[in-house]
DNA sequence: ACGCATCACTGAAGCGTTTAAGTCTATTTG
DNA sequence: CAAATAGACTTAAACGCTTCAGTGATGCGT
């Protein structure tokens, strides 16, 4: 509470007899010689010294910050990409700014724009086609997960083949002899043909299905609610667009006394760890790899590397009990 | 890529023929005429002119940044709590950073110490007990959630009646007839004497408990290997400090082909939403209230007022089927 | 012994804001 | 009507660091 004073770089300075310059240097290791570096090092610990990274920030241009930018946090998968994220950067001595657009695409487009100060941006788009995508990839490095930015120039590009997953997933229900199904895709505002969307319905049509088409909000208690209004309508197979919302699913046909995927088969998307504990059906995408490449894009554009590279995930099946 | 620079105040006071502070004033809605206002309202806009983050905050020492310091985020309850919290600072027009000191207390120090920059700090103790928090407290206001720190000067604090909530878990456990148990402690690097440790020494021996005591990292996998350890000496019940560490051992009773509760009884402590549907017994902390609580505490410390209230989270028992 | 790098460091400008203090005009007040 | 007051700005000094362009000393080759 007090607000201590902590010591600053010209303290450190007067403290070894040197001009801030010098200790500046010193402290990141360049120009000096050896001897003084020790003598700065030790002085700075004494002093308790330790850089403000807002003024260093200013004077740099450069703030360690890498922005992340989550379409919607409430989704379990996607907080795991966010803490995987977080953990990975920490490796490169960067920090990750985690901000959550909630499934509003007004939302993320405020947040996108208000972010500067940042060395970079990964983000999830909620519409990836918006007209502002362009400004901000021109004034940051972008890296975009999940979806492309058509018109932006982004610095990489870690898609999921939406198209082979919603392919996969419907081919299988199918399989299963299902015809009648409904897809639970994330609620949000206004955002009119999601390429997912488009998706479904194109193979819903090549592979002669009935489809429910409903949104549903990623939060447990509000997908269970959303999916007891749905599940009376006995759809045979209820295919979520996030494991999130299928976990609702499951509630809700137990609450209902519905037996999975006796009832109702239930299919996930993204393929949270919890799956593996509820048996739910799911389509793979590896987290790992898409942490480990969009941290890798985001660090090399933010150190002037040009990249540019577009990386595709494809999907796994991963069958378990739901369907 | 480009890095196309961004209008700066200078600019937008020379298109209005104003002096940069001017501006500065307007923009913010102090000493200037609701004509000038307007004004620079527009010039801004047609710049495309946004304040830089950087320098404000170098300029007026205050970010808008709330750092959260998590025990470790492999956790899903604090994953919850984290993406709350963020959510909930927004509101207040102040953004989260998050980070994450994966029950290292190493690291826990080293992350506390770089930061700065941040106008508070919420933290979720690993070692309360630490040398390092009065100093930390005195450069900024913390408020902890959790434990307490009991040699530091916080701001606030939201504490878990952890005392009670282990009784209570050991009580009903004991109410079922259980003697052998195994209690699974979140895996972190050296701290000794952990509060929540002694209460469940002094329970134990209160209750006449013949207790194994373990370690477990948060992660579903990883759990699960512990737990598949642990299991084929049939506890009676397993106690797991996270709804986490709890989800690794149903997985593992799962796959020894262990009925829960019936080979055995599983019991969380948290209760993260995903309980309600894999029905785990499990002591309950309103979340929601506590990251109502933090965020007050924080925001209200970050502007100058002085709270220091301690406010004390009562447990409940949700009890569902796996014990 | 001479020029030429190289090394270790210093001086000072700047990064883009905010903010305390000061200036000038217009208006009010005793 | 002089003096005090308020309103609307301007000036300039921070904020704490980085970095560019020097400045003397040294070391080197010839």
């Amino acid at each position: 509470m007090a607000q201590r004073k902590r010591a600053t770089i010209r303290e450190v300075a007067q403290a070894t007899g040197l001009s801030p310059a010098a200790v500046s240097y010193a402290l990141r290791g360049m120009q000096v010689s050896e001897e003084t570096m020790e003598r700065v090092r030790r002085a700075a610990a004494e002093l308790g010294y330790e850089a403000d990274p807002i003024a260093r920030a200013l004077a740099s241009g450069k703030t360690g910050m890498i922005g992340l930018l989550c379409g919607s946090l409430e989704d379990l998968w996607q907080q795991a990409l966010a803490v995987g994220i977080a953990r990975t950067l920490r490796d490169d001595e960067r920090y990750a700014l985690i901000l959550d657009a909630a499934g509003d695409p007004g939302r993320e487009q405020t947040l996108a724009r208000q972010l500067r100060g940042v060395d970079g941006l990964i983000v999830q788009p909620v519409d990836p086609a918006a007209a502002f995508w362009p400004e901000i990839a021109e004034s940051l490095p972008v890296v975009a997960i999940g979806d492309a930015l058509p018109r932006a120039q982004t610095a990489g590009e870690v898609v999921f083949d939406n198209r082979a997953g919603v392919t996969m997933a419907l081919e299988y229900l199918a399989g299963k002899g299902h015809r009648k199904l409904a897809v639970l895709t994330p609620t949000q505002a206004s955002t009119p043909d999601r390429p997912a969307d488009v998706h479904v319905m194109a193979e819903a049509k090549r592979l002669d299905l009935d489809i429910d088409m409903r949104t549903a909000p990623q939060g447990l208690a509000a997908a269970t609610e959303v999916a007891a209004d749905l599940l009376p309508t006995r759809p045979g197979a209820v295919f979520c667009f996030s494991d999130s919302i299928a976990y609702g699913v499951l509630r809700a046909a137990r609450d209902l006394g519905l037996s999975v995927p006796g009832d109702v088969a239930v299919m996930g998307y993204d393929d949270h760890p919890m799956s593996s504990l509820v048996g739910l059906t799911t389509v793979n995408w590896d987290i790992d790899a898409i942490v480990e490449a969009a941290v890798r894009l985001v660090v090399a554009a933010s150190n002037g590397k040009i990249r540019r590279r577009r990386i595709v995930q494809p999907p796994r099946l991963h069958q378990r009990t739901s369907a």
